[in-house]
This record gives structure tokens, C-alpha cells and sequence, in this order.
RNA sequence: GCUCCCAUCGUCUAGAGGCCUAGGACACUUCCCUUUCACGGAGGCGACGGCGAUUCGAAUUCGCCUGGGAGUACCA
């Protein structure tokens, strides 16, 4: 068997998709497996529409995925360079070398002309396919053309190279992971190649580069089904061998359309932001369409290698459904050190002043706070009220809590018996416990007693432990906005 | 319109003729734990799109239908 090679050719004209993530990733696992090679390759032939910061949102998402790449645009390799607009001069010889071996046409159409037939096969409810009245012209109207000062395409000629190759026009091709697959090639247009301006198009430029680059096995979304049997017949056409095919369902938005803008988050980078961990983003990837043997879901990239295969991918589409990432996303930072999260967390605690808390009471906070987390940002609404003298009521714990009369009461007696408290962990375990006891022999429930507490020092019905955010706080302030509460 | 692909719980999936009264995970839900929220633990709800065919026997094979997705550019 011949050395492995896949790669990810991702076009910069947007940051990088999950769904170009999800691809990446199979193609990263399937080299892995294999012990072959991982190559990036940017296509950014539509200048238009390609931007530098695009180029790096790409480089930067798939390195934080931890998708390394060992070939590609910045690292190099033996086969570049590995950005499409910087290999416009090799695409000419092989252009020629179809036009030489009667595989390619020059075609003088104009857009006007090529729209009209377009309509002419609307009208007549008639798939459109090229009307191929360029394949024959004699060299004395290519001459007039010429002089009109048309400027011809190339055109692949999709019968001659059929002809050449394959008895029937239905040509069939054996997907790792679809299976058997067919075309009609006598419904497939003799498409453009090479664009009157002379730049390359996708479907010439991917086959150029991929062979040249040695690639074995190309794993892509099945938006590319139809690609391939045009790119199998220029292979062909070129004599070179025709690589190993594997193209997966695409990923859905839970409304059955493609994810986009409108959905949320599409951008690798835009999840991060958010607040969640590439490796879980990964993760949940990973399982859409693949599933592991062993039902352990929660695995690494070097877990799910070693038991991936291409041809158990499942060949459906699939949906993206949050409530399965946030899970996952939950589970990883559960999994975190506490002082890698204290890190990780820090750039979605800009809005308060961390200078307050020293690295202990950061630290304490952190760990108190950190079991509900679902993505990183809730930290931002979970942590108010341990920053500031004072803290802002909310209106469940005014209503609900603090204008009880037990609540009241229990604040009073709070106040009082606290003053006296040592305020250590061990300490505020054990007296809280007796004031709980205390109240509950005066047929006060524990966790009401609890919430007096709790409304007059963090505003809020619900939250961390108690002792916790007491230490945090310190007594000083405990005790001033216990007092506060009391009216 | 035409061509291609796909089809198991709401979602991701296991299942390659009898092991399936269809298994797991998320979500939902009940209970337990508990100073709140949560976490965790034990249960519950919940699917083979339809119709034919092959077979002693079909979620698994075949055909048709239906549904969903993709492609149909001098975009990638």
C-alpha cells in the first residue's frame, strides 16, 4: 500500500466552519490511523472573496483544535507551495497537455451566450447542460474570434475522456464511506477548467494539486459528490492515478438547513468565544457520524484514533444540536485543574475588578463556582456579588426571602451571634451547622434559614456553598450587608 | 425541473436475517442525595417513514412511494 495522504483544503473566504472542522479532524484521525500525512492546503483562487484574516482565523482554529498539520502554507513541505494563488504557472502545462491530447477546448462564449442557453433549458424544462458548439470550431473561427477580441476558456471534454476510459457513460466510482456511487457522465456539461482571464477553476485546480501533491485519499463533505466524477475524468484524462474517495453527510442546523449565521455560533473561533473548549467542540464532532464501539463518548482525538475507521462513518447527514455540546463542554471543565481554569476563565471576568480578591479568594471563588458551569461566559452572571461592598438585590430574594419575618429574624440573631465567629473554613462549617440546628428546633427549615442568609450576602436565592463565599467575602463585609438586609 | 446522496427514539447513534418485547448517549421526566442552584446516583418516557417482494423468519436484502439533503457557475 502506497504512503497515506490526506489533507484539508479549506477556501479562506469565511473563519473556519465546524463543519470544515469536522472534516479536518476525520482526515487528521484517518492519517493518523494510518500513519500517513496530514497536509492544509488554503484555495483561494477567488480573490474576491479571500482575506488575510481569514487565512489566519483558519491557521489558528485548527491549531487550537490541535489539528497539526505536516505540510502546509507556513511549515512547507516537499510538495509546494500549499496556497492555490501562489501555483497559477504550473496549471498552464497542464492545460495544454489536455488541449494536446484532445481532452480540452477552447471555448469563445460569452456570458451572454451562455445565459441565453441556460434559459432556453429553463424554458424547455431541460437540465442545462453546455451545448459544446465550441468543441469543433476550425481554427479559421477561432482566428475571427480572435480578432473580435474574445479571449477563450478551456473546456474539458467530459465524452472524449469518458470514451477513453469507460465502456459505458454511467461511470461508477466505490466511496470509503457511501459506497458504491454513479453518474451519468452524458449529463454532466463539458465544464470550464481554466477561466478566460486564465486562473484555474476548483474542480481543475483541487485534481492539479492533489495529484501533485500526492494526495491518496480525499475525505470531504458529499457537497462534492458531483465534483468527483468530473475530477475522476480529468485524472484519467491526465494519466495519473485516481485517489481514494470518502465523502461524508454534511451537518445540519436542528431546522434541517444549512448551519449558518442565523443558527449561532458557525465559526470555530466564534465557539471559543463563547466559551467553549475546542477539545469538547472536537469531541462532539467527532460523534457526528462516527460513533465509538465501546460507548465511551467522552474520549480524546488519540482515543478516537485508535478506533476509528473511514468506512464505519455514517453516511447520513447529521444535526447539530446544542444541548449534546453543552454536555460535553460541561464535562471537559469539570475535568480542568483548578488553576488552568483560573486562567481560562479570566478573559470572561473583564467586567469586574479581580484586583479585589487575592490569588486565595480567586482561587476559592473559582472552585465554588465552577460546578454549574456549562461554558466558559456563565461564569460572568455567577460571580457578582463577590466583588464590590455591596450587592444588588434581586427582586425573588426581596420578595421571597428577605421581607419575611423569619428571614428578618434570622438576619438579627445572624448579625449578632457572627460578630463572635472565627472566620475559618472549618469554623463557619461547624457554626453554620449549629445555627441551622438552632432555627431548626424552632421548627425552621435548614434550607430557609439558609436562604436569609444567602439573599442578604449575595442578593440571590441560589448560588455557591455558603461557607465558600463567606470566606471569600470576608467577615467585614458579611457582616455589612447582613446588616443592610435588616430593615 | 433534472441528477445524485440519505432514511432507527426529539437529537447523535448501536444494529451488517433469528442474540431486538431494538442497546447506549444528550434532552425531557420521577425519585434519592443536599444549606440553594447544580453535580452525582437509581428509574421512566421515547424510534426501525409507508407499501409491496424475497425468506420458515427482516430494522437488517430488493423494488416502489414519501420525506430530507446536496449538486446543477468562467464560486470554492
Amino acid at each position: 500500500m502506497s504512503d497515506v495522504r490526506v489533507r484539508i483544503a479549506p477556501s479562506p473566504s469565511g473563519n473556519l466552519h465546524v463543519g470544515t472542522a469536522r472534516t479536518a479532524l476525520f482526515n487528521f484521525l484517518y492519517a493518523k490511523k494510518t500513519g500517513g500525512k496530514f497536509i492544509l492546503r488554503i484555495e483561494d483562487t477567488d480573490a474576491e472573496r479571500t482575506s488575510q484574516a481569514y487565512i489566519d482565523n483558519i491557521f489558528d482554529s485548527l491549531k487550537a483544535l490541535g489539528l497539526n498539520w505536516d505540510e502546509g502554507p507556513d511549515v512547507g513541505g516537499e510538495y509546494g507551495p500549499y496556497t492555490q494563488s501562489e501555483r497559477f504557472d504550473i496549471y498552464p502545462k497542464y492545460v495544454q497537455k489536455l488541449l494536446d491530447d484532445g481532452f480540452a477546448y477552447e471555448c469563445f462564449c460569452t456570458p451572454e451566450e451562455l445565459e441565453a442557453e441556460k434559459e432556453e433549458a429553463t424554458k424547455n424544462k431541460k437540465p442545462y447542460v453546455y451545448s459544446k458548439r465550441c468543441e469543433n470550431l476550425t481554427d479559421e473561427q477561432k482566428e475571427q474570434f480572435r480578432k473580435e477580441g474574445r479571449k477563450p476558456a478551456i473546456r474539458f471534454s467530459i465524452k472524449k475522456a469518458q470514451e477513453a476510459f469507460y465502456d459505458n457513460p454511467v461511470i461508477h466510482f466505490t466511496d470509503m464511506v457511501k459506497g458504491d456511487l454513479h453518474q451519468d457522465t452524458s449529463l454532466i456539461g463539458d465544464f470550464v477548467i481554466m477561466k478566460s482571464n486564465g486562473s484555474p477553476t476548483y474542480n481543475f485546480a483541487v485534481v492539479i494539486d492533489d495529484m501533485l501533491m500526492k494526495i491518496s485519499h480525499i475525505i470531504r463533505g458529499e457537497d462534492h459528490i458531483s465534483n468527483t466524477f468530473k475530477q475522476i475524468l480529468i485524472y484519467k484524462a491526465l494519466g495519473a492515478e485516481v485517489p481514494e474517495f470518502g465523502h461524508l453527510g454534511m451537518i445540519l442546523a436542528p431546522d434541517r438547513s444549512k448551519l449558518s449565521k442565523r443558527h449561532g455560533a458557525t465559526a470555530v473561533s466564534e465557539f471559543v468565544e463563547k466559551g467553549y473548549l475546542t477539545d469538547a467542540l472536537l469531541n462532539f464532532v467527532a460523534l457526528l457520524g462516527w460513533a465509538p464501539a465501546d460507548g465511551v463518548e467522552i474520549r480524546t482525538v488519540d482515543e478516537i484514533a485508535k478506533d476509528f475507521n473511514i468506512h464505519e462513518l455514517s453516511a447520513s447527514n447529521s444535526i447539530f444540536e446544542y444541548d449534546k455540546l453543552n454536555w460535553m463542554n460541561s464535562q471537559y471543565i469539570k475535568k480542568l485543574s483548578t488553576e488552568d481554569l483560573k486562567e481560562r476563565l479570566k478573559p470572561f471576568l473583564t467586567k469586574y475588578d479581580l484586583s479585589e480578591l487575592n490569588d486565595e479568594q480567586y482561587t476559592r471563588m473559582i472552585n465554588a463556582t465552577r460546578e454549574p458551569l456549562t461554558i466558559l461566559s456563565d461564569i460572568t452572571d455567577a460571580v457578582p456579588y463577590f466583588f464590590g461592598e455591596d450587592v444588588e438585590i434581586d427582586e425573588e430574594a426581596q420578595t421571597k426571602v428577605l421581607d419575611t419575618d423569619t428571614a428578618q429574624d434570622v438576619l438579627k440573631t445572624f448579625v449578632d451571634m457572627a460578630e463572635d465567629w472565627e472566620w475559618t473554613e472549618e469554623n463557619l462549617h461547624q457554626k453554620l451547622e449549629d445555627f441551622r440546628t438552632m432555627y431548626k428546633e424552632k421548627g425552621v427549615k435548614a434550607k430557609v434559614t439558609m436562604w436569609a442568609i444567602r439573599a442578604a450576602v449575595t442578593g440571590r436565592t441560589c448560588g455557591a456553598d455558603m461557607v465558600q463565599i463567606l470566606m471569600v467575602i470576608g467577615k467585614d463585609k458579611t457582616m455589612k450587608r447582613a446588616k443592610k438586609a435588616i430593615k
